[in-house]
DNA sequence: AACCGCTTGTGAACGTAAGAACAAAGTCGA
DNA sequence: TCGACTTTGTTCTTACGTTCACAAGCGGTT
């Protein structure tokens, strides 16, 4: 029944994609020349059939007998993730979190370049961060035409999000990263994704409940 | 086929739950007594039927012709996810983003309080931070073991992160949110979330890259 | 007290994802 | 050249998640 088209991957696979390939960075800087799914699956941690599975949608990498060639792999699965050209990034809002999306390397070092810092505080306009400065949010607009941006990075506060992320898209961002609690709204043609950080100590805290409960109910059963 | 016993809550559903209990937040304080799984979807994002499905694990809480009472609600998921009880936390690696997430007040606002703020650098041991201050990653498990710590946030460079996770672990966390670019290995009964930002970007990449080979392929094909 | 309109809760259909298992396809040594 | 051995790529099965569609249930109205 379900034929899937050549080319289109799964959005599960995707996401572990990205885990493989830092991995794959780990192995080639140990100058690993060849790697089995068995040893990168433990590596990154998943089931080494899913990992197969997830690499025969790039095509037919491995060797049989062998494994994989991990320069070859690395570079089959950065095309695949469309990191052979650098995207042009801008964030907007750069308060605490902001600060240190700014500070961070590793953006960089896999192929993101931030062509742009935007706050509307004027005490921050100015301000040196990283490499560049913090501009005004009135440039934004033509920061983003000027570098052909294709994401955009939210760290305002929630009430800010949805009037920024409209203005990035109607600026000609396709791809929105979004910190703000807050849902929203775009276009068909644009993506978003959410870090939720509050939901993910609740999710934690969802299991924590779980584990207590059925201590309570199993193990201290046997009172009765 | 799939019975699921009473209080099996879908861990999809869970994700989710936290994202209801905000809105939720938010209509009550606009003074907003009932809302309908139409309205409610709608501001959270996601299809009705499914937030219907994912409140009906939690019991039936609704009313036919009315609504959700908003109040009732909240408390129903807020119990769901463990939150009647503050949780304790501790968090180790008070760099960049460790800072930012000290200084964060959404966490405390929901029910998570942090007793503990580690790093190893001794430059940085006796700042202060929040209402509290940086304390030496020495006193790492006589504080988790003193306030009873369930959940560990590990903002260190990945280098570090697995050691630190197994201080955690040992000294008795069973919940871990980990910001470091690494997997980590863990016994059965700890859970581990991660969060990572390179691997957003490298999602948002790819689905950029999808969209203008599909320019190139379908748009483009009236050349020929 | 009977009806009507509205909204929930859920069964059934569909789609996506995970995991076990194995045939196919390669290497390497003799 | 052949055979033993290793590991991939894929098929099949089972599990999980989403969406549709509608009967059941409730409040308000006459
Ligand atoms: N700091 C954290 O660890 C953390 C954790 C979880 C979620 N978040 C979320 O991330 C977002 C940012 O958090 P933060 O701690 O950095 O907050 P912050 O208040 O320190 O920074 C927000 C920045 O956005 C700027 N801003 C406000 N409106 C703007 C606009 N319209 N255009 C451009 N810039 C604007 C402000 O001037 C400020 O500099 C918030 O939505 C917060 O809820 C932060
Ligand atoms: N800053 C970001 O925006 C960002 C984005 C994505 C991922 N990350 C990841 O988050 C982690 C932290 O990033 P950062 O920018 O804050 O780095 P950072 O170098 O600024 O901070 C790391 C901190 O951890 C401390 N540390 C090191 N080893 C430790 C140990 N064994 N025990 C306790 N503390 C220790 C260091 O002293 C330092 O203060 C890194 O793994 C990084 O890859 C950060």
């Amino acid at each position: 029944m379900s034929e899937r088209r050549p080319g289109e991957i799964p959005e599960a696979t995707v996401a572990r994609l990205a885990v493989y390939l830092r991995v794959l960075t780990g192995l080639a800087d140990d100058s690993t020349v060849t790697v089995s799914s068995e040893e990168l699956a433990a590596i990154a941690g998943v089931n080494s059939a899913k990992l197969r599975k997830d690499l025969s949608y790039l095509g037919s990498i491995g060797t049989r007998g062998v494994g994989y060639d991990v320069t070859l792999l690395r570079e089959k699965i950065a095309s695949s993730l469309g990191l052979t050209q650098r995207r042009t990034c801008v964030l907007v809002g750069v308060g605490n979190l902001g600060h240190a999306l700014a500070g961070y390397p590793g953006f960089s070092s896999r192929g993101f370049t931030f062509v742009g810092y935007f706050d509307v505080d004027p005490g921050r306009v100015g301000e040196s961060i990283a490499d560049s400065q913090i501009s005004d949010i009135s440039e934004l607009e033509s920061v983003v035409e000027a570098n052909g941006v294709s994401i955009g990075v939210i760290a305002t506060p929630a009430e800010a999000a949805q009037t920024v992320c409209d203005r990035l898209v109607d600026a000609g961002v396709t791809s929105i990263l979004n910190f703000a609690p807050s849902v929203l709204t775009v276009p068909g043609n644009v993506d978003v994704r959410k870090v939720d950080l509050a939901a993910e100590l609740q999710i934690l805290s969802f299991h924590e409940h779980r584990k207590s409960r059925g201590l309570g109910d199993g193990l201290v059963e046997s009172v009765g």
